[in-house]
DNA sequence: AAAATAACCAACCGCCGACAC
DNA sequence: CGTGTCGGCGGTTGGTTATTT
């Protein structure tokens, strides 16, 4: 059991960059619990994990979002929801933190998503009041309640297969209308109003699957 | 110039799954 | 099967910097 109090917290120093680079460079990346055993450094092993993926790795990019990375993060949170891993390792050179600090403080604000929108209740049957009329508003034309997809229940909610035991009924905010995804499966319908985004789907299918449509 | 507030982002936390024993 | 360790994830915190009053 590690002692928290006997590990150093807070930024990093020059010092201790360079003792956790020459740790690497000379065990390579893992067993990062043997760090502090083996090179004195007061970190925990979790510390020096994030430290080196978040910075110190030399694929990690430094310097500002441009333009078409924003907009492939726009494009790829619209697909996966919150998973900044799954994202960032479709973004060359970025980190999941990297990832979601930037939407968190740019792109989040700059859509006017807030965090409960962002956010899906799994279990839920029920579709909440105000989702549910923004969710008429957009498909007026169709009475998606009658709609079953594969994958989906009546309800509107989504059937997520673990493919293991359980099956889990996810709810999921609304997502904007504009479909990025090129296959049919995915058109405007399917994404719009209480229908799930397709972030679950992620669940059933390959990221290679869905990627294609990007 | 100083204080207050907002924005940013590195780092931490709690949880989970995989794996070894 | 239970337990411990490790790595990974998303959410959150808190320190620093920038901007506003």
């Amino acid at each position: 059991m590690e002692a928290r109090s006997q590990y150093k917290r807070g930024l990093w120093t020059v010092e201790e960059d360079q003792i956790l680079m020459d740790y690497i460079r000379v065990h390579g990346k893992g067993r990062w619990n043997r760090v502090a055993k083996l090179t004195g450094l007061k970190r925990c092993g979790k510390s020096c994990r994030l430290r080196w993926i978040n910075y110190l790795s030399p694929s990690v990019k430094k310097g500002d979002f441009t333009e078409e990375e924003d907009d492939l993060i726009i494009r790829l949170h619209k697909l996966l929801g919150n998973r900044w891993s799954l994202i960032a390792g479709r973004v060359p050179g970025r980190t999941d933190n990297q990832v979601k600090n930037h939407w968190n403080t740019h792109l989040s604000k700059k859509l006017g998503i807030t965090k409960r929108q962002q956010k899906f209740v799994v279990s839920s049957p029920t579709v909440p009041e105000n989702d549910k009329e923004e969710a008429d508003e957009t498909n007026t034309h169709s009475n998606n309640a009658n709609i079953e997809l594969p994958g989906y229940d009546s309800n509107g909610g989504v059937i997520v297969n673990d493919y293991s035991s359980q099956s889990v009924v996810a709810e999921f905010s609304n997502t904007p209308n504009d479909c990025l995804v090129g296959s049919s499966w995915f058109s405007n319908d399917y994404l719009s109003l209480g229908y799930p985004s397709l972030m679950d789907l992620t669940d059933m299918f390959p990221i290679e699957f869905l990627w294609d449509g990007l």
